[in-house]
RNA sequence: CGGGGCGUAGCGUAGUGGCUAGCGCGCCUGCUUUGGGAGCAGGAGAUCGGGAGUUCGAAUCUCCCCGCCCCGACCA
């Protein structure tokens, strides 16, 4: 039974200066964690116990599907690293350090290597496949900007598991028995969050879904659609194109169109002075980028912006991205800017990419390639013909859901999890292959699924906190009961003492507040900040012979005789989440 | 890396060149109080982020450095 008299804990009455958002303000205030430095934690008991309650609800499921725990160092050896070429692509987010002999090391920031040449270095049979392996593991990683307290740090908890496959369909099974677990895992862990198809990016492979615990506060931006269930990341959402019509246009038009550089500028001129009726939406963007040292246009809708984040995600083999700047528009002087066009990429040598959006045999006004001229019913596949189509252009709410139809909605979510499946990339980079039951060497193909453990914490405070602190779902909070003593005689502590004792004595972890000096007040402030679920206060009700029992929540209040208090909340326990 | 803000006691803060750096919370001692962050009295606690400079005099002005937060870029 911990105790608030002994417990090393100190309450802040004052939000840290330091904190932005509710989870690093409260988790600081009711004394969980302390920052070490810019991403880096500590955790203090009250906090130790609720990631390690995390930590358990989530190896019993990995455990309960069947996979086997192991760990690895933190610090790893460069050589992996470079085989699978990462020791030079993680760039500067990598934390190297070297030896004594001037070996060089690294915190690993991921363990994909790691794991790959474990089971390399035990297994060369397919009949040892399949094979999920996890851990739980401490992550580094130097990121350019850590933000919101423990939601996004330099040094993070991280469960990641392997699964390893002779064959694609295999591979399709392990990766629903982690879906599986994880929908179990999140569920005792009272977290809403949707499943949505992710880009597999940086890690390779090919399908991924994310869990996102939607929360304002949060990351990541992703579409649900209410009507049908789909779900995606913004950079993974697929555009509806309608039928595109057969409609034949009148021939290219240049129009003069003086200071129009902006489409809101074009617009104007348009209504007035070519007919009216134009919209943004009319108009086409020919946004210039500087992809790895190289121009490329990119078309979009003049009413929507380029997504920068949503097209380098759809650009394969891109690694830097960047618009257009002075400089770059200096060294291309046959580009008008404000007045560039599709029609001659192929002369200028510029790879065209566009939105999907930008269907072919539509029309469309766009730039003339000379200043102060825009031209109308320009057409796709007539006038200019794209080299290759890809997702690039903002969404919206309200755009079409691609499997209904019907509007979508746009929310801001946490990155709980991600799974990949990962293929053959770093198999084959480590060359880990097994016999077949032909004897012929066959590569393995994996799976990786990681769960951010220490963000867990975080995610859950986001989600379940109130304006007066926070209030954990009963399997993460670091005690279930949190039992107040008030008044100044020694029968409340007395009893409340009694009441502590046969709880744990049923496995129900306590935090008992017996400290004689602070005032009542006091005590439930606290009591309500540390977010225990159900908080028992034995104090003025003892005059009839009872205890009142307040649920964190909901805010409930009952009370109950002191000989029945044990049983009445047990029985609550058992039915809140 | 670009833009913005900040750094004074454990926490929150006041203090734009001049006396011993002020206040609230927390902490210690005593008394009083005890159902919603009590009261009184006394007390401990500060290299004012660091260094250099300007000045009779620097928390305060100048320069350099360090650290932290926010927005963006970036990010299994």
């Amino acid at each position: 039974m911990l105790r608030m008299s002994s417990l090393f804990l100190r309450t802040l009455r004052d939000d840290p200066a330091d904190a932005e958002v509710a989870s690093h303000k409260l988790l600081v205030r009711a004394g969980y964690i302390r920052r070490i430095a810019a991403g880096i934690y500590s955790w203090l008991p009250l906090g130790y116990i609720t990631y390690r309650n995390i930590e358990r609800v989530i190896r019993e499921e990995m455990d309960a599907a069947g996979f086997q725990e192991v760990h690895f160092p933190a610090m790893l050896p460069k050589e992996p690293y470079e085989e699978s070429n990462r020791w030079s692509e993680y760039g500067p987010e990598l934390f190297r350090l070297q030896d004594r002999k001037g070996a060089d090391y690294l915190l690993g920031p991921t363990h994909e290597e790691m794991f790959t040449l474990m089971v390399k270095g035990e297994y060369s049979s397919y009949k040892d496949l399949p094979l999920s392996i996890y851990q739980i593991q401490t992550k580094y990683r130097d990121e350019p900007r850590p933000r919101s307290g423990i939601i996004r740090g330099r040094e993070f908890v991280m469960k990641d598991s392997y699964s390893f496959d002779i064959d694609d369909a295999g591979l399709e099974l392990s990766y629903q028995k982690h879906r599986d677990a994880y929908v179990k895992t999140f569920k005792r862990l009272g977290l809403n969050y949707n499943i949505v198809s992710a880009m597999a990016g940086a890690m390779g492979g090919s399908k991924s879904e994310e869990f996102l615990a939607p929360c304002p506060t949060g990351e990541d931006t992703y579409v649900l659609c209410e009507k049908c269930g789909y779900a995606a990341n913004v950079e993974a959402m697929k555009t509806v194109i309608d039928t595109p019509t057969t409609k034949e246009f009148p021939a290219l038009e240049v129009l003069d169109t003086p200071n129009t550089p902006t489409i809101d500028s074009l617009v104007e001129v348009l209504n007035s002075q070519y007919g009216g009726g134009y919209t943004g939406a009319d108009t086409l963007k020919n946004v210039m980028l500087m992809a790895d040292d190289k121009a490329i246009a990119v078309l979009v809708p003049g009413d929507r912006e380029v997504d920068l984040k949503r097209l380098q995600a759809n650009l394969s083999g891109v690694t830097e991205l960047r618009i257009f700047e002075e400089e770059d528009f200096a060294k291309n002087p046959q580009l008008v800017k404000g007045y560039i066009g599709p029609q001659d990429a192929k002369k200028f040598g510029i790879i065209l990419y566009a939105d999907p959006r930008i269907a072919p045999g539509t029309a469309w006004v766009t730039g003339a390639n000379k200043k102060n001229s825009h031209a109308r019913n320009v057409v796709n596949g007539r006038d200019f013909t794209p080299d290759a189509y890809v997702e690039s252009a903002e969404v919206r709410a309200g755009d079409a859901c691609p499997s209904c139809k019907a509007p979508v909605i746009i929310d801001r979510a946490i990155e709980i999890a991600h799974i990949f499946q990962l293929g053959r990339k770093y198999a084959e980079a480590l060359n880990l292959t097994v016999l077949d039951q032909n004897g012929k060497s066959q590569v393995v193909t994996m799976g990786s699924y990681g769960i951010g453990v220490s963000r867990a914490v975080a995610a859950i405070a986001e989600q379940t906190h109130d304006e007066i602190g926070l209030s954990w779902p009963v399997e993460v909070a670091p005690v279930k009961v949190h039992i107040v003593a008030t008044g100044k005689e020694d029968k409340p502590f007395d009893v409340a003492e009694k009441i502590g004792t046969e709880l744990e004595s049923l496995d129900i972890t306590v935090l008992l507040d017996d400290r004689r000096d602070p005032s009542a007040g006091v005590k439930f402030k606290d009591a309500e900040l540390i977010g225990a679920p159900i908080i028992i206060v034995v104090g003025k009700a003892l005059e009839q012979g009872n205890v009142e029992i307040r649920i964190r929540k909901s805010g409930e209040k009952s009370e109950s005789t002191v000989e029945s208090a044990v049983s009445t909340v047990a029985t609550m326990l058992s039915k809140l989440v």
